[in-house]
DNA sequence: CGGGCCTTTGATTGGAATCAAACCAAGTGG
DNA sequence: CCACTTGGTTTGATTCCAATCAAAGGCCCG
């Protein structure tokens, strides 16, 4: 559990042994939560940080008219909330999507590391930079791409971040979500991401079936929707 | 010119007056930029950080197709590029779209401000966090609501940001940019921008002409775009 | 005063939403 | 172990918002 944390934060640089002992030193209380479940809402102003150890969790907002749009995906390994330990009030809410295990990790864990360890401060604003890198690449998506070219960009986002924990084989992962999951990521009806599916489907550029994709020809599917992985800022080693 | 930086930090809370002492200190040069150049482009290393005085800069990205998407608005008082203290590529570009005033900081700069100022690396991380969080409100606005109401909460969002920043009077501020260039904000072509910006216009909901916004009755637009302003994060005495 | 960019208007097309209903899989309880 | 329920997936028909194509005005600047 102590791996993950560092493990994410050496992706920065820059950390020393030192940082590493100090971060093993963290009090950390990992906890199960099940499938569906708000970590953290909105207007809340929650005490912990939370990094997810397995399963998936969302970032999400609710609009006036009652539909969900998700903002941001969490796998294995990404903090959920950094934001809690610095701003007063969250302008959103996280949610599990799966069951899940989180670690949590106090406010004042993250005041004190920031205050006094600035390698891991820099680390830590390195880890809020490339999800907001990710943030800016979806709304560009949703901009400038259509449905069926935006559903592909997400799986090869997917099969990158993924890969990065171990959770790729066979260009093939787990997509615990449905459909419905799907549009409100995508920004699109649930009834026309199952049409865009479908499609995707018949030109062989993804099998997905009982939440598992497996990809064909990942080349392929990147030349398709024109992905450039260049804003994950994933480190070299990771190619 | 320091009062800028020093009153866009401040808004983090938290900074002694030993931190504005150090931020006196910062070797600043400012710099006149004309309208419609690229401060830092895509794949560069910039060796500087950007600070806003006046004019307004963007974020942006361009599709393969060609098409610019605009992720980002920097008014005075914004950083145009945090980012490229910390991470190593940069994922997009920023341009100005007027003729600017901008305050170059040195990477080295910035890295001895986290590293050896504390209260000064949690205020800059304020920053971005705060900039996630209204890209974040810029997606879910583009995903959930039609181009009229995108348009509308565009207007209540700069109402705000630029009355902060003393730029607005009597409701009504200056807005130079073109249909174009909010056409590559919204996500929209510049002929549907047209259309509604003549749509809010015969609403009386705003009144634009020649580069200039008044808005006859801002609770009333703010109703129309369902607005609800927490994801500024300002502090409450710009209430 | 001419040229170029921006704005405006019109006609048409198309991608995705909406409405509606059937189908399917998985879990529940009698 | 099988009706029953529930949530997700699939299909079809229709509507609508915004894109596209095309061209005419305005405005500003050199």
């Amino acid at each position: 559990m102590f791996d993950t944390l560092i493990r994410k934060l050496s992706q920065a640089g820059g950390l020393t042994e030192a940082d590493h002992k100090t971060l093993r030193q963290v009090s950390l209380r990992s906890r199960q939560v099940p499938a569906r479940r708000d970590l953290t809402s909105e207007e809340d102003r929650p005490e912990n940080v939370h990094l997810v150890l397995s399963g998936f969790v969302c970032r999400y907002k609710i609009l006036p008219k009652g539909q969900r749009h998700i903002t941001a995906l969490m796998v294995p390994g990404d903090f959920c909330d950094l934001h809690v330990a610095i701003l007063d009030e969250m302008d959103h809410s996280i949610g599990t999507m799966t069951s899940c295990t989180v670690v949590e990790i106090s406010r004042a864990t993250i005041h004190d590391l920031t205050a006094n360890h600035p390698r891991i401060a820099h680390a830590l604003w390195w880890a809020t930079l490339v999800d907001e890198a990710v943030l800016r690449e979806w709304l560009v998506c949703l901009a400038g791409r259509e449905a069926s070219k935006r559903m592909a960009h997400l799986f090869c986002e997917l099969l990158l971040r993924l890969s990065v924990v171990g959770l790729v084989k066979d260009d093939s992962y787990t997509v615990p979500f449905t459909q419905i999951d799907l549009a409100d990521m995508l920004g699109l009806t649930p009834v026309h991401v199952n049409r865009v599916v479908q499609h995707l489907r018949s030109e062989n550029l993804i099998v997905l079936r009982r939440h598992h994709v497996q990809i064909p020809d990942k080349a392929r599917l990147m030349t398709y929707c024109d992905f450039i992985p260049n804003y994950l800022h994933r480190r070299p080693r990771v190619k």
